[in-house]
DNA sequence: CGGGATTGTTTCGTAACCGTTTCATTCTTC
DNA sequence: GAAGAATGAAACGGTTACGAAACAATCCCG
């Protein structure tokens, strides 16, 4: 399934989407966490607190917080390196696999109404 | 000027320019604060604070704090209305303008990018 | 081993945001 | 006009997030 995106449709798209998730009280996330959430999901393991903070240009504890909260809520999940015991490694859970595809079925179901 | 969206590149598509806005420093504006931006900007006037908390389904001091914030960036502006001088009305800038056309632009290059 | 570097977390003080409640102003209706 | 409704802003207490710096654990290299 594939839609037509213009460039006059683009802000649309971000605003109707946006709209659905902070109207859903579901925009608990803020744009740092999604990227971050985003990230881990999209690009290939490892992830790292350090890389994500380099990739993202924030410090680590915003990294180490925002994972704080992704973790109480479960959509991702923290495992100590075997390897390098000093690093800790950001793994995919199937909670925030379910939560990505619900995000991404907004952003479709928006994006298709946009012809 | 227009892309191919499909199912799989929706997510892809979020991520990048998240990224983007969180690196760039520019993503200092909560979800919530970028939903409102975008329905002073994208649906037709008038706008108030009262309809604003009523379509994104918040509380009215959650509208006018965030107005307060956005005002002093300089991105909306408030102009007590002349026909009911209880309401006031949330007009757009230049500045607002100029940062959402360098956010769509921003969108549709990572869009563009999906090829 | 052992000093130094690296990684992630915690602490600290500050600032921002939230929801509820309250207030000041303005309109509307009698 | 006066009473009541409506609107936006301000006050208040609690929660959360931030950056800088300090910290503990671990690795690395001599």
């Amino acid at each position: 399934m594939t839609v037509e995106l213009s460039a006059s449709q683009a802000l649309g798209l971000w605003h109707t989407v946006s709209m659905e998730a902070v109207r859903s009280g579901d925009g608990d996330l803020s744009m740092r966490q999604m990227a971050i959430l985003l990230h881990v999901y999209l690009t290939p393991p490892p992830h790292t607190v350090r890389g994500l903070a380099a990739t993202l240009n924030v410090t680590k504890p915003v990294i180490t917080r925002a994972l704080d909260t992704m973790g109480a809520m479960g959509v991702i999940d923290r495992v100590r390196d075997d390897k390098d015991r000093r690093n800790v490694l950001i793994k995919r859970t199937l909670a925030g696999a379910v939560y990505l595809e619900k995000f991404g079925d907004v952003i479709i179901a928006k994006a298709r109404d946009l012809t």
